[in-house]
RNA sequence: GGCGGCAUAGCCAAGUGGCUAAGGCAGCGGUCUGCAAAACCGUUAUUCUCCGGUUCAAAUCCGGAUGCCGCCUCCA
């Protein structure tokens, strides 16, 4: 099977060829540190997430790197406004980003560079742009000269003279084209700054990108991964000043992710409907956002919005069922371990689906339809069919597990709503448990009418009622708010 | 002004030339139940925004129309 991917530098799926056989260089941009991290960026870190999965169940070695960006305008306006050193904001907000990076069960990159560990090799960048004439340097800043580069736009498709054209690039007498961009600023009173042989400064913003990537991933490496927004000119720059400098090609793939909306508008701190990654797990388990995430293509804009979420919510439930039922079946029973071909048929087109450009949606699909097969067999109560039912769980959770789902288990899934809801309603379990043992009571007694007025009481508080074998079990009804 | 994307059932969403148009949610029918609920099973688009065209054959390719959106400025 051939793994596709689509190359934003041709717009087309290319046929993967790895730089290395049987390994893969893999960078994605991080984030800036200054402030916590909203579902956008989590869409970006579990799309890549998903990916380097994927590329290390196929059996590459992957080597993954993304950064953190620790220094930059952003960061020291913070530091500004809330008066602590700007190392603090960078470490507060690395610290932020691992907290919801873990909750949301991203794994860590191989490596995670900050751009302040790399100054050094990012001065020497500049120093080589200056010296090849594609860099020129006035009082202190140097820009990097994007009229020196015959490919600058091709990543982006975007000719030169048009963007030129386009006018909403700010003018700066200082530059010879208004589109060159700032590879180090000159140093500035309450900033901070690194000494270098073309002035006391900082980095610009793309040079980091440029440095870090190579350094750990050669040049080219194989994906160049991040959100849509980007291809300009964040990455249009990277490309432009890396290329200027190695006369090599930087990058084979260029892989970007779509962004996301909230209720069909643009999510943004303007418009002040960002919702960050620690508020939508006050809500909901972190893998419904997964779930949400892959049921749409990475490529494709994504609308957040309530009903969405809640439709995932019960559809994530729904594997969890399904893995508990299959372990129940199996449970005190002894079997013959035998692999189940038409499980092993529909994990053959689960890598189908992923091959194709990573399609996570129907990669999914076939994870359902998976379910569905394990509970009709479960359904059956046929013990022979026992080991058959053992071994679809098996791939069940090795294809569940690709895409970073059933990491979790039900109870632990259910105990974190029924801790939301009941801190929420103001009662407690014991509440609940006390009106269930009194409506336990009233069946016994074969008060059917009491029996139901307790039911009807608790739904009305969001509580339901399950009455199993087990005994009677409650949960919470979704979106009671 | 320039560049690009999207339009598929009540909702979300995959599918880019040809088997019955994936999957999820909701709905409906059933199993179960004191009745329910949950869970599970079954079922739900002769049709893919509209109009032309290419083709033996199009949701899929081409042209046009309409609507929505993104990028071009920091942004995942």
């Amino acid at each position: 099977m051939a793994l596709k991917v689509y190359n934003t530098i041709s717009g087309r799926k290319e046929d993967f060829v790895p730089v290395t056989e049987g390994k893969v260089k893999l960078y994605v941009c991080g984030v800036t540190v200054y402030d916590h991290c909203h579902i956008g960026h989590a869409r970006s870190a579990i799309v890549f997430d998903t990916i380097y999965r994927y590329l290390r169940s196929k059996g590459f070695d992957v080597t993954y790197v993304r950064n953190f960006t620790d220094i930059d305008d952003k960061i020291i306006r913070k530091s500004h406004a809330e008066n602590i050193p700007w190392q603090e904001v960078g470490q507060k907000y690395i610290q932020s980003f691992y907290e919801d990076m873990d909750a949301l069960g991203v794994l860590r990159p191989d490596h995670e560079p900050r751009a302040t560990q790399h100054i050094g090799d990012m001065i020497a960048l500049v120093e080589n742009l200056i010296e090849k004439g594609h860099a020129y340097n006035i009082g202190g800043d140097v820009y990097f000269s994007v009229d020196s580069f015959r490919n600058y736009g091709q990543l982006s498709g975007r000719p030169l003279e048009e963007m030129v054209a386009g006018a909403r690039v700010e003018v700066d007498e200082k530059k010879k084209n208004p589109l060159d961009f700032a590879l180090w600023k000159a140093s500035k009173e309450g900033e901070p700054s690194w000494d270098a042989s073309f002035g006391a400064g900082r980095p610009g913003w793309h040079i980091e990108c440029s440095v870090m990537s190579t350094l750990y991933l050669g040049n080219p490496f194989d994906i160049h991964g991040g959100g849509k927004d980007l291809v300009f000119p964040h990455h249009e720059n990277e490309k432009a000043q890396t290329e200027a400098a190695t006369g090599e090609k930087f990058v084979n793939y260029w892989v970007h992710n779509g962004f996301v909306n909230i209720d069909r508008e643009k999510m943004s701190k303007s418009i002040g409907n960002t919702l960050l990654i620690r508020d939508f797990l006050k809500e909901y388990h972190p893998e419904v956002l997964r779930l949400f995430y892959l049921s749409n293509h990475y490529r494709s804009p994504v609308d957040y919005n309530g009903q969405t979420i809640d439709d995932v919510n019960t559809a994530l439930h729904r594997l969890y069922y399904t893995r508990e039922r299959a372990q129940e079946a199996q449970i005190g029973k002894t079997f013959e371990v035998r692999s189940y071909p038409q499980a092993e048929e529909i994990a053959k087109k689960f890598a189908e689906a992923m091959d194709d450009d990573f399609n996570t949606a129907a990669a999914l699909s076939y994870i359902f339809e998976l379910s569905k097969e394990i509970n009709r067999m479960v359904e059956k109560k046929d013990e022979s069919a026992t080991a058959l039912i053992a071994s679809a769980e098996a791939v069940f959770e090795s294809l569940a597990g690709t895409l970073g789902l059933l990491g979790d288990n039900l109870e632990s899934l259910e105990s974190r709503e029924k801790i939301r809801h009941l801190t929420r309603m103001g009662f407690d379990a014991s509440f609940v448990e006390g009106a269930i043992n009194d409506r336990v009571e009233a069946r016994k007694s074969r008060n059917f009418q009491k029996a139901d007025e307790i039911r009807d009481m608790l739904a009305e508080k969001g509580i339901m009622l399950l009455d199993t074998p087990k005994g009677t079990q409650w949960r919470i009804k979704s979106s009671v708010s």
